[in-house]
DNA sequence: TTAGGGTTAG
């Protein structure tokens, strides 16, 4: 509650003397500040001059009275009771000044139940809408959009500031794709919108990664809507060219609104310090220095933080450790980010040892400390693969450190994986559980990579299962060791359904695996998945392993595929051998009930080049009664002729060489 | 009469 009197008292103090007077004045005696400051906070600084300086205008009776009511609403434990006695007094304004002051204590139910009173008796506006949305949508995306579809008139729909309070409640939720469509359906529908709308769906892509080109495609679209860029968008522009690395862009953005008569302000000049960080430029970042400086701005904490890191990434230890001296001395590094940076820095450049020495002076020094300097140690640690050391520090950062989130537990997780200590792996799993902290991508990995390490490998099985039906990408490598692993095991299904998780996750998988996954299937005899494999990848899969494959699915495989088996490989350029087709033939014989494919085999043959050997041929004829005489001699009689013009074809060349080297 | 942004670490 503090907030907005902070933030209101030192740009116009006198208002707030005024606000002091005014409570005295106030009929209800228990009247607070805290209300006082809820209510006058969102009037224009106009209105409320004009409305509450008792000595130019005397507040109407009217007025009073819906002001007190206001407060008694607000205060009561009750407040729908306070409300049906006020009911008459109050505009649709006043009501929507306590949906905002319930917005802003964090009242959420009595927010919806207001909400609800205010829809039964016809007093919404427009703006309590916007506020509705924006106040439930920071707790319930869903229940805010829920609010927005309910609205019944089309044109109050594509309002602009309740779109943008739709929208905002989206990206704040991380749910940028949703947003763009929406936005575009409101565009469809009518909605003609602003500046802040645009910069609403920017400071979506701030932390997007690869967000650069599809903002700047928003930014491509402001002229055609005819709005100028202001000094807040071209501050989310800025942050979203440094997040992304686009040093040249943020460049050429502040010079750009330079040239518009905008004054770049420590943030503007923040991020574009912050984009010379990817590649280190530290001249750059000197000569930005020295121009904010010129033009009168201060550096302050993150900005001075942030030159440390274009130095560290620079690998300018010896003026990192000297700019961090500066820091220390200017009382701007009472906690541990600027040491961590610098720690990280170190040990991700070999220098491991003079990373230990920043971790220990930290210490003496008494650094304050939420447990990433431990977690960078051990991720740096592991990295040189002293395990051992990793192992025990993470077991200090557990007793040391209460709370954890996501990446300090995966650090710890890894440093037991590593280190083999499977009760403590159990341990950070069950721990993230009971913090309810998700797993992600890498907690997936390092657990798989451990399992299959500890030969647990259905238990990686299901863990890589869980890690798919969480969205998450599959890496190459590790369903590839995997697969090996549970074909070793004989868990020939399993990897089956790895290799087929990996392909349709849609991405081209190294053709490696495909030979690799075949070689299993066939061990496993699982014929039919073998084949749909070959039938994907023949032109990829090398010819020993598709004769073995060939082989194989001859003599055990589904008899109603075997032609398709055999018009398949052919089709990919491999040539079936004798041995290949006697291993079928024999096996329709076999089966005599199965002669319509026998017949169709043979007859597909010669068109395609083969013939039947002469112990083939012999082992047809002996069994040619049961197909039928007449036409098995048709078909061998064709394949005769074409062994004749094969035998033939083949000696011409050679007959012609022999001529030409005469 | 309501909606928007911004800088630092693993």
């Amino acid at each position: 509650m503090e907030t907005p009197l902070l933030g209101f008292e030192p740009r116009c103090p006198h208002l707030f003397i005024t606000n002091s007077r005014l409570s005295s004045s106030l009929p209800h005696p228990t009247l607070s500040v805290r209300t006082l400051t809820a209510t006058t906070v969102v009037k224009s600084p106009a209105t409320v001059v004009a409305a509450e300086a008792p000595r130019t205008k005397p507040h109407s009776k009217s007025f009073l009275s819906r002001k007190s009511a206001i407060s008694e609403i607000e205060q009561s434990p009750d407040f729908l009771s306070s409300l049906q006695r006020f009911a008459r007094v109050l505009k649709v304004q006043d009501l929507n000044v306590i949906l905002r002051d319930f917005g802003i204590s964090g009242r959420w139910q009595d927010l919806i139940q207001l909400f609800d009173w205010m829809q039964q008796h016809g007093k919404v506006s427009d703006s309590t809408y916007s506020s509705c949305i924006k106040f439930v949508g920071a707790k319930s995306v869903s229940k805010a959009l829920e609010i927005y579809q309910s609205i019944p008139d089309e044109s109050t729909k594509t309002n602009v500031y309740i779109c943008n309070s739709v929208l905002s409640c989206l990206v704040k939720n991380g749910k940028l794709d949703s947003c763009i469509k929406l936005f575009d359906q409101m565009k469809r529908d009518g909605l003609k919108p602003d500046v802040v709308t645009y910069n609403t769906l920017l400071a979506g892509f701030i932390k997007v990664k690869n967000g650069f080109p599809k903002a700047m495609d928003l930014v491509g679209e402001l002229p055609h809507n005819g709005i100028k860029m202001d000094g807040v968008m071209y501050g989310t522009v800025l942050a979203i060219c440094a997040s992304n690395g686009r040093c040249e862009e943020a460049e050429s953005f502040i010079q750009q609104m330079k040239d518009e008569g905008h004054s770049p302000n420590i943030y503007h000049y923040s991020s574009l310090l912050n984009s010379y960080s990817w590649k280190g430029d530290y001249k750059k970042a000197d000569e930005l220095m020295a121009e904010m400086k010129s033009v009168g701005l201060v550096p302050n904490k993150v900005m001075m933080t942030t030159l440390l890191k274009v130095y560290i990434k620079g690998g300018l230890f010896e003026r990192s450790r000297e700019l961090l001296s500066e820091l220390e001395s200017a009382g701007y590094a009472e906690n541990e980010m600027p040491y961590c940076m610098l720690m990280d820095g170190l040990s991700k450049t070999g220098k491991l040892e003079e990373a230990m020495t920043i971790f220990d002076d930290m210490k003496v020094k008494g650094v304050k400390s939420d447990g990433y300097a431990n977690s960078i140690m051990i991720a740096a640690l592991c990295r040189s693969k002293r395990f051992e050391e990793a192992k025990q520090l993470a077991r200090d950062s557990e007793t040391t450190y209460e709370k954890c989130d996501l990446v300090m537990l995966n650090t710890m997780l890894c440093a037991y994986c590593r280190a083999g200590e499977m009760e403590s792996v159990m341990r950070m799993m069950k721990k993230m559980d009971e913090q309810a902290v998700s797993p992600d991508y890498n907690t997936f990995h390092i657990l798989i990579k451990y399992f299959i390490k500890e030969k647990l490998h259905l238990l990686a099985y299901q863990t890589l299962l869980d890690m798919h039906s969480k969205g998450h990408r599959l890496e190459e490598e590790l369903c590839s060791s995997l697969i090996y692993h549970l074909g070793k095991v004989r868990a020939h299904s399993e990897a089956f359904s790895v290799y087929n998780m990996l392909r349709y996750s849609k991405r081209t998988i190294c053709k490696d695996l495909h030979e690799k996954i075949l070689h299993i299937l066939i061990h496993g005899k699982l014929f039919k998945d073998a084949y749909v494999v070959v039938k994907d990848n023949a032109k990829v899969i090398s010819q020993p392993t598709l004769k073995r494959f060939c082989k194989a699915f001859m003599v055990s495989g589904n008899i109603n595929l075997v032609n398709d088996v055999l018009k398949v490989l052919h089709g990919s350029g491999y040539k079936i051998d004798q041995v290949q087709f006697e291993m079928a033939i024999a096996r329709y014989i076999s089966q005599p009930d199965k002669k319509e494919l026998l017949l169709q085999l043979l007859q597909w043959m010669p068109g395609q080049g083969y013939v039947v050997d002469s112990s083939t041929r012999n082992l047809i004829l002996k069994q040619s009664h049961l197909f039928g005489r007449q036409l098995i001699a048709e078909i061998l009689s064709k394949h005769h002729i074409v062994s004749r013009t094969m035998v033939r074809s083949r000696s011409e060349p050679k007959f012609s060489r022999a001529q030409r080297g005469k």
